[in-house]
DNA sequence: ATGTAC
């Protein structure tokens, strides 16, 4: 179906030529090895949407519903456009890490580790919050203004030590658009989002406590950045829920709508686009805006109750600071080389390397930090991007990448199994809350490729370093 | 990933 091409340097990125057009893909031989082939029919899909400046894949590619997981795909801002299919539904979907200054021996005793799972289960209900929860909270201002639209006392920051963290640390606290567009969804969905703020949600989301072990290699930038060997830190994986599957329902209609009006398409008809400056582009691009204001809120606010979880067991003068916030499902523009562009991260994370002029401020020196989750059970990432990123639009990986649907999981993978991964009954054991494991077992790391050797495709193609690996000590998941 | 229809 392609050819390789032999002009890269580069082993762990080849250039394909596909009949729709040439793909890079970032991985070692062994995991190129390894992509079942509908990956690459779906890249030719995708190929075909006009127009495209760039498109990739990261190590962690997957099959996903028209585009694949692990997917960057980049237009011109100007005669570009825009597919709500490469974004996918859960829109704003990220990464966020809070730094404390516990010692991972204050959790050695499993004991402690059930008592502050039990204690954030209290915090973090696995649907929705009870009927006036939040009730401090309008919703219009998270969805207007991201974190900006949060009462004083979620933010600036009561609860980190140094001043306005939260607002600062993040890859993007706040994103202004056209307001004009909300009018369009029915009070039940705007409903169902205020109480659904602050909750996990289900799938592969999470919060985990994880133990730091800074890389060598790095520890000019891990100190900076705060981190120590032995620290606990929280890492939570969420996103817009119901308010991004509701934007991407209703504008995938109307772009799709569009896309007959101008007889364009592909062989796969769930691969839907517009051009940016139709009005379903633009007010899907909008909408889409809206969407990464909920999902950056949300996760500040299941931070803000995992804090109080922490001060229930550690003591009020518990701090969580919030090491960075960023997204792998979005669509934004970025400058590249001097021209506005249009960039689509589907499954894939930005990483910017030292002196990047898109850094925020507190990062502009060392490069921010990108954060790269591993399976259950499996360490976790802060890696740091590398100027070879410029290759790749500064994209990596998102995580360690689906390998079997999660019919298939529960079809092929034990409970004894699972059990094993997590080192259940033993004083290394990976506590989780819910009561069976059997409920989320397609989450077993056995559904997912090894996250260390997409790291090293990640650090081989000179894309981005590990800063530091996170144990994990304890897992809290929805339904 | 999610809500909703089956």
């Amino acid at each position: 179906m392609f050819k390789i091409a032999n002009d890269s340097k580069n082993p762990y990125c080849k250039r394909l030529e596909l009949p729709a057009g040439p793909l890079s893909v970032y991985a070692s031989d062994a995991l190129f090895g390894s992509l079942d082939y509908k990956v690459f029919e779906m890249a030719n899909n995708n190929l075909q949407i006009p127009e495209r400046v760039y498109m990739s894949y990261t190590p962690d590619v997957h099959v996903g519903t028209g585009t694949c997981i692990g997917t960057t795909a980049v237009w011109n801002a100007a005669g570009g456009y825009v597919s709500p299919s490469i974004v996918g539904s859960d829109i704003g979907c990220g990464m966020r890490v809070h730094l404390t200054r516990l010692h991972a021996e204050e959790l050695r005793d499993v004991r402690q580790r059930r008592k502050l799972v039990k204690a954030i289960e209290g915090y973090l209900p696995t649907e929705e919050h009870r009927r006036g929860h939040f009730s401090d909270i309008r919703l219009e201002h998270v969805i207007r203004k991201g974190l900006h639209g949060l009462p004083n006392k979620y933010v600036p920051d009561s609860y980190t030590p140094r001043k306005a963290t939260s607002l600062t640390h993040v890859e993007s606290a706040k994103f202004g658009f056209d307001e004009s567009h909300l009018d369009r969804f029915p009070e039940s969905v705007w409903h169902r989002s205020h109480r659904q703020l602050g909750t996990l949600g289900n799938g592969n989301h999470f919060a985990e406590i994880q133990e730091v072990q800074i890389d060598e290699s790095s520890r000019g930038v891990a100190e900076a950045w705060g981190l120590f060997d032995g620290q606990v830190v929280v890492m939570i994986h969420s996103g817009s829920r119901a308010w991004g599957g509701a934007v991407h329902q209703h504008c995938g209609t109307e772009v799709a709508k569009t896309m007959r009006a101008l007889g364009l398409g592909t062989a796969d008809p769930r691969l839907i686009f517009a051009p940016l400056e139709t009005d379903a582009g633009q007010a899907y691009v909008n909408l889409l805006y809206s969407a990464l204001n909920y999902a950056v809120a949300n996760r500040h606010l299941i931070a803000y109750g995992i804090r109080e979880a922490f001060r229930d067991v550690f003591g009020t003068k518990t701090e969580l600071s919030t090491l960075y916030d960023l997204m792998h499902n979005y669509a934004w523009e970025e400058e590249h080389d001097g021209t506005a562009c249009f960039v689509h991260r589907k499954g894939a994370t930005r990483a910017l390397p030292a002196g990047h002029p898109d850094n925020p401020a507190p990062y502009r020196e060392t490069g921010h930090p990108a954060l790269i989750p591993g399976s259950m059970g499996t360490a976790s990432y802060l890696m740091v991007g590398e100027p070879g990123g410029r290759d790749n639009y500064y994209s990596i990986c998102h995580g360690a990448g689906r390998i079997r649907s999660r019919s298939a999981t529960k079809r092929l993978v034990s409970v004894e199994e699972f059990r094993a991964a997590l080192g259940v009954g033993t004083d290394a054991e990976v506590v989780v809350n819910q009561r069976t494991l059997e409920s989320i077992i397609d989450e077993s790391p056995q559904a997912y490729k090894d996250v260390d050797q997409i790291i090293e495709s990640v650090t081989g193609a000179g894309l981005a370093r590990v800063v530091a690996k996170c144990k994990p000590l304890a897992t809290v998941k929805g339904t």
